[in-house]
DNA sequence: GTAAACCCTGGAGCTGGCTTTACGTCAAGC
DNA sequence: GCTTGACGTAAAGCCAGCTCCAGGGTTTAC
């Protein structure tokens, strides 16, 4: 799989593709003998994965540090899962700060109704006392 | 109340709260005589609301664009309503991506459990072989 | 065999959102 | 009356995270 092919399945551009892999996100890719990228379903996994956790605001820094881990092999699985760990919290945090704006968001929309409907009345009420 | 004061109690810095109001995301704030700003209680709910918004991702330029509406007065209430339902479906969409982001960490943290006892156990038994 | 369409790299540039800097004013305590 | 420290402004700087560009090598289609 080409580069334009991944960029296109996972909706990343090709910049940001070559970015995480030189950022070390994502391991490096194979190359065809005229050195163009090949991506492997391993690696496409590898962007699916990141992506996401991109998405859910895990920092480039962050994973970086994971995918060292990773490839140091067992003897980080600890260090592995206690950063998952972390990051899965402060994930949890947000979540909730978000779940509540939400929920003001949802209110005051609902006051925005009342008021709209308010102020349409006004208006009927004045046109009808001319 | 002075800056610091509002910086205080919203944990806000004081270049952060002078920086919004400059963007134009909190009304401009009275000052004393000798130019010193004087949060009312009106400013700090603002303060407050515009925190609580960005913590939730909304951008300055969309918090702007609202607060120029909310000073354009009543004929502004459908279309600021409009700007806050855009939000908060945002705001739900990035928050059910989170969700299963934090589902998928869940489930990756449980693996790491699993393999971590098993890494365990192997040790175990190599030195019982012993 | 040549133009169009990809791909490569390294490095500069951009954007959003603050933060720092440089420099000046003012109020309070000593 | 002078220092100290909080406040003011304008403008530059900074950081994360991309994004774009120049310059150059392939591959593909005609």
């Amino acid at each position: 799989m080409n580069i334009s092919e991944v960029s296109k399945k996972y909706g990343l551009s090709i910049d940001t593709l070559r970015y995480y892999e030189k950022e070390g996100l994502i391991p490096p890719v194979r190359r065809s003998e005229s050195g163009l990228r090949d991506y492997s379903e391993q690696d496409c996994g590898w962007v699916e994965f990141i992506k996401c956790m991109r998405a859910a605001g895990l920092s480039i820094d962050t994973l970086r540090q994971y995918i060292t881990l990773y490839f140091k092999g067992n003897r980080t699985l600890q260090k592995r899962k206690n950063l998952l760990v972390v990051e899965r919290e402060k994930l949890k945090a947000r979540i909730d700060e978000m779940q509540s704006t939400l929920a003001r968001l949802d209110y005051k929309i609902e006051m925005y109704e009342g008021r709209i409907v308010a102020c349409e009345k006004e208006l009927l009420k004045k046109r009808k006392s001319k």
